[in-house]
DNA sequence: GCTGGTCTGTACGAAAGCGCACATACATGG
DNA sequence: CCATGTATGTGCGCTTTCGTACAGACCAGC
């Protein structure tokens, strides 16, 4: 993959108005992610919101014993480090880098000075962040509701949309502390749906073979918050 | 008990500066909230913004089969729509009163005008909103990892913060819409937690009669959650 | 004070997922 | 090409929750 980067590629930095980008861009950094990369830990100062291009990053939470859950998961889409901008500055969870990849960051200091500006990056943060509401609240849902198979293929469907290609790099184990189960129940979640014919996999490798048939067998959780992310944040590609 | 409203018994409305709420004040609508009163329906238009100030209201998400669960809970630490000032109008979830009592409101242009201000109510509206997507995020984890009778008395101790009595009036089978789980289910928790002595209940009514047990037996979801309200949104009664 | 409707208690097999133990298979670097 | 460490497959008993069915208890209103 021929990668050069752009910051357009970060959905929510392509929508800004020509005045505002070129005020910003100046000002990005570009870093590199790399897998299990820890952005923030929780409770910790954020020091830097991050703009993801090919990287993915989980928002997960760990508990006191040691057991874990992904709240969400942000790509190009979105941004990672909106407490900065809500006001809290820390929260309760972890965001980890579970794609390798590259991202823009900027210093909190600066994009809460474009916040306060009340101009177009607010009005998308603001948008973007009650998109990853819709996908937490999905999350609670399905976490209570669905089964293991519907999980891990509302998952994959999730990862699949923020990556450019129809492979993932990701052993069962990781998948697992996503998803906060046995890494035997991904086993045979990820076989169950191998002989469907839907995905092919090898030692930490998963590729998608037929993604209508991952949607059909995940469960509605997945389809709410791809609509609702449509209809808060409209890209074209 | 004798309720002599007040818009200052919100701790929202509360914590507004003298100018500020004079401004407001005046626009605010007292409104009754009968039990089991849907405010907004999934992806409906909304037409208020709701301050509780003795009811409590549900977010809870339908599913297409009709199971439901509860993605978070307002009481008059807070505000119901927040998506009117996120930028999205709609939310895919409903809100609906879980115990009766009164809110104020206020119609969603004004609202959103306060917003724009850029003054201490839209810090204050989206402090809050982070401490809204907090508990969303626990509610995930809490979903995955954690028994039914620590939902339970998660459950209670997050009504009971919101409560001025140390009385619920509230259905086991309403109880169950809220956790997601079956009404069986609640029956046996809560005799678990009854026979423990930390509550007392009668056909409806529950009252708890040991804050600290109930404490002690909740998982770590609740004290993640609390802690971050308090946190982020300073309240001194 | 009875009655009808609602709310709560209990039981039982089924299913999903867990914890643990261990076998196997794969990839990569020496 | 072989060894080693990591990743994956499988089995089994246990626990929790589910689905279903039905019994009992409470309360309000006639």
């Amino acid at each position: 993959m021929p990668e050069i980067q752009d910051p357009r590629q970060n959905h929510l930095l392509a929508a800004l108005p020509v005045e505002d980008r070129e005020r910003l861009f100046s000002k990005l950094e570009e870093t590199p992610m790399p897998l299990g990369h820890v952005l923030y830990e929780s409770g910790a100062q954020m020091r830097h919101i991050y703009f993801p291009t090919t990287a993915i990053v989980s928002l997960l939470y760990v508990m006191e014993d040691g057991a874990s859950a992904e709240i969400a998961v942000v790509g190009n889409e979105g941004v990672v480090g909106v407490s900065l901008f809500m006001g809290g500055e820390t929260t309760p969870s972890r965001a980890v880098v579970q794609s390798a990849g590259l991202a823009y960051r900027l210093p909190g200091q600066l994009l809460k000075d474009e916040f306060l500006r009340a101009g177009p990056m607010q009005r998308l943060l603001l948008r973007y962040t009650q998109a990853l509401i819709t996908q937490m609240a999905q999350t609670a849902v399905c976490n209570r509701h669905h089964s293991l198979d519907q999980q891990f293929c509302r998952w994959l469907l999730l990862s699949l949309d923020r990556l450019p290609t129809n492979e993932l790099v990701m052993t069962q184990e990781l998948i697992a502390n996503m998803l906060g189960v046995r890494r035997e129940g991904v086993t045979e979640a990820a076989g169950n749906v191998q002989r469907a014919g839907l995905i092919e996999y090898r030692r930490g490798h998963i590729t998608v073979l037929d993604r209508a048939g991952l949607e059909a067998r995940a469960c509605e959780c997945y389809a709410v918050v791809k609509k609702e992310f449509d209809r808060l944040l409209p890209y074209t590609d």
